[in-house]
Parts: C-alpha cells; sequence; structure tokens
DNA sequence: TAATAAACGCAACTCAGTTGCTTTAATGTG
DNA sequence: CACATTAAAGCAACTGAGTTGCGTTTATTA
C-alpha cells in the first residue's frame, strides 16, 4: 500500500479497499479519500456534512466499524461523548513521522488542524507501563472561529 | 487543599468540599472518597455500583458537573462513548484548573491512568490559533496486563 | 448472466447523559 | 433554636449518538 501522505488517486483507493476485502463502491471510495485527506480525526457527523451525498447514519457507522476492523482507521480517545476516527498513517506507510505531531480541534466548527511544527514527546516505557502510542490533542478556537 | 495521595479522613474530605463551595452531603463525601481512592479513572455507572446507596443517576451526573467546575475531578479522554473522570492529584481550583498531564489507556483493560509525572506541553497561542486545552494520551500496556 | 454475499437504507430501538420542575436538606443569620 | 435561603436530591420526560433487524440493492465471482 502506498504511503498516506496526501491525497490518494481513485485508482490507489479502490485497490486499498480491494486488498481490505472491502467492496469499492461509492460511498466508501469517497469515506476512504476523506480520510486520507484529513490528517486529524473525524466523527461520524463531521463525515456526514463532508461527504457530498446524504447517507445514511447507519451506513457510515457500519463503514467506519468495517474500516476500523480492517486496520485502515482507528478510534481515537476524546473527552466528548462523540468517537473519534482517525486513519492509521502509521500501518499504512513508512512515513511514521506523519502522526508525531500534534492535531488541534476548533471547538466552535468542530473543524481539525494538523500542527505540523508542533511534535508529540515520544517514549516508549514509562515505570511499568508500556507506551506503544503518543497522542497529543490540542483544542480551543482556530482563526476563523475566534 | 492537601495533596489527595491516598484515602483522605472523613473530616478532610468534609472541609475538602467546604473550601470549594459545595455542600457536605452524605453522598458527595462519599464519592469524593471514591476518587481519592481510586487511581484510575471511573464512569458514572462505576459510581452507581461502587456507591452503596441507590442514588438517582441525574444526581450523580451534576455532582460530577459540580466537583468538575469546581477543579476537584476531570474528564478524561476515552475511547468509548462514556465519560470517565478521575481526581486531580494536583492543586485544582475553579480559576485555573491544572489538568497539565498525560493520560495512560490501557489497550488491554481499557484502564485509565492518571501520569502526574509526565507534564503536557502547555501553550496558550499557536500563530492564530487560541489554544484553551491540551491532552496528551499515551496507549499501551499497563502494568498488569503486559 | 445468474448466484451470492456484502453493502445500503429505512424504521425502530437502546442507553448515556440532559432538562425542567418539585421536594428535601444543608447552611447562614438573627 | 427558628426561620429564610439556596444548593442538592429526586422524579419524569426528553435528547441524541450509536445499534439492531430486516428487506432491498449492488459489487463480485463463478
Amino acid at each position: 500500500m502506498k504511503a498516506v501522505s496526501g491525497i490518494l488517486l481513485m485508482a490507489d483507493l479502490a485497490s486499498i479497499l480491494q486488498q481490505h476485502n472491502l467492496r469499492k463502491t461509492k460511498f466508501r471510495i469517497e469515506l476512504l479519500q476523506l480520510f486520507s485527506e484529513t490528517t486529524s480525526s473525524l466523527t461520524a457527523e463531521e463525515i456526514k456534512k463532508r461527504v457530498g451525498k446524504t447517507n445514511d447514519k447507519v451506513t457510515i457507522y457500519r463503514a467506519l466499524d468495517a474500516f476500523e476492523k480492517s486496520g485502515l482507521i482507528h478510534k481515537v480517545p476524546d473527552k466528548s461523548n462523540l468517537t473519534r476516527y482517525a486513519m492509521c498513517h502509521t500501518n499504512c506507510s513508512a512515513h511514521a513521522h506523519i502522526d508525531n505531531h500534534a492535531h488541534f480541534i476548533c471547538t466552535e466548527c468542530n473543524e481539525t488542524f494538523c500542527m505540523d511544527e508542533i511534535e508529540v514527546p515520544k517514549m516508549k516505557q514509562h515505570g511499568d507501563f508500556q507506551i506503544k502510542t503518543s497522542n497529543l490533542t490540542l483544542e480551543g478556537n482556530c482563526p476563523k472561529c475566534i
């Protein structure tokens, strides 16, 4: 599978689905593209807004579930009661640096931003805790919503 | 307020509530004690089970809300759709809520731990982004699940 | 192109958390 | 202590994210 450092071609997206035993439906290709374009996390509601078609929420939830089971995306911890998903950049490419920066979520417009300049403190071990992944999430107001 | 590094005496619990302009009701003293005894985070459901009395869920939610506003406890990021709360072991107040430590989530047992020693890089501004809260979440295996 | 199973879509449901409003009880003052 | 005040408790009804069941559509494969 190709590195997911930006927008993927339609052909790549389709073949990624195929490689994960998922059918190449119009919606799932669109959804995968959305995730490949989005450096931070997404909620089902955000997906519904961004994907042009008026898809049923059940379709979205089942697609997210299927994508997660296939290892394409993963749940992201959140303080609200919303489930957030993000693309597995580390698993899907050799570019480990991609998820090594902070993510900013605007509490007004819910837009998510990639803070490339802010690095996440990386550590593997802390006491008897074995750390596998680290996540630095910043919340507040984006330039548009101040 | 004293550091809450272990089990507190009934008198301490009551005075802590008083200092935060919260009334010393039987339930809230019990709830505060439960938090002081618990090193990891708690959900409303877990609280309902552990607190002896059959309290209304609304009472629990409102107490959690009041405790959070007073800086006694804070929300903890979680991957499920449950809201988790943990006690602020550091000095927190309504004015300056200090919650700048990392949280560790065990991917095996789903238990959440406050890593008081690991500080979250604090910043208020980054470019045109106004940062209100920062969240550093670590995932992996806790000592029990290695 | 027909068979088949995955994905879609609709309706109805679950369940954590919320809101409104009334009652109870903690606290402060005389 | 008695009373006034107001936070907290308690009940009912609601909200909204996410789920389940089931019939229909469509991508795949033989």
